[in-house]
DNA sequence: ACCTTGGATGTTATTTTATATCCTCTCTAG
DNA sequence: CTAGAGAGGATATAAAATAACATCCAAGGT
């Protein structure tokens, strides 16, 4: 089991049905589990990763299965994607719109989610400037994080 | 042929070359060729156009060749990967050493690169607060550009 | 209750992206 | 002249993602 976070995870998962059902979206019994995996992880897992755990509950699971779950999970705005991993993870607050913006580190590969409300404003005045219509943002910076650093 | 830029494409190998061997670094006939090809596209390139293109010139080109060719290039800070497309593009200027910020247009397929001091400042010290060590950061915007917007 | 219809999932196959491994060639520093 | 490193050749395979079509199932209208 992963370590201690703000909410439990059924709670977490609660509040992403009700999320999904004030849209007219269902949280399936799939999408829950590909979800509570997420949540019960200590960091971003690869949709293959995902699915090997996946498959001790639901044996029929095969990529598209994953991936299907995946695209909903990130259109309904409850996991990211860390491009520079290939690797999903849940967002930290639930249904809150946010900018996507990541600290990677890569001794641990650890990866921290941080809202910077000053950076997304000037990429958004940014894009605007440009006469550019931006519809999503995704900050990713790679390098090592303070527990490794001083490790090291 | 592509478009108009600021500078000739040889003058910007030229300008290339010099830079990796002011660092020690040989921008080998090979390197020089992808680099060539990337420069004459109007987008970003993914790995396998380009070694579509490469084997007109090189018969004998496989994935290795494009890739190690393709790392060598970003190593030297002379191209980005734009992460959500997979593929790759010079930088906007060569040997200046900014980080990655695109806007990519989902209409066209065209990637802008910007350069947003404020942004790149503000996410420098959001992760100097979280004692995070930044090594290098990627900024990728999607959206609709000025010219497809209007087009709609 | 009975359709019917669209969303969700199952199933198979394939495409796209990237890397591992080992070998050969060619410089160049000693 | 030769050892060693870096560049590239060659083969194979791994990893990530999607296409296409079949089936199931749940919700709403009648």
């Amino acid at each position: 089991m992963a370590a201690t976070r703000q909410r439990s995870i059924p709670a977490r998962l609660d509040s992403a049905a009700k999320a999904c059902a004030a849209r007219g979206a269902r949280l399936t019994e799939l999408r829950r589990q590909v979800l509570a995996l997420m949540l019960d992880s200590d960091g971003p897992l690869t949709a293959y990763q995902l699915l090997d755990r996946l498959r001790e509950m639901r044996e029929r699971a095969v990529p598209p299965t994953v991936y299907r779950a995946l695209d909903f999970l990130m259109e309904q705005r409850l996991i990211h994607k860390v491009e520079r991993l290939n690797a999903f993870m849940p967002c930290s607050d639930t249904g809150h719109d946010h900018p996507a913006q990541f600290l990677i580190c890569r001794q641990c590969g650890r990866v921290a989610e941080i809202e910077d409300r000053v950076a997304a404003e000037a990429l958004e005045h940014a894009a605007e400037r440009q006469g550019f219509h931006a519809r999503s943002a995704v900050v990713e910076i790679d390098g090592t994080c303070a527990a490794c650093f001083h490790r090291a």
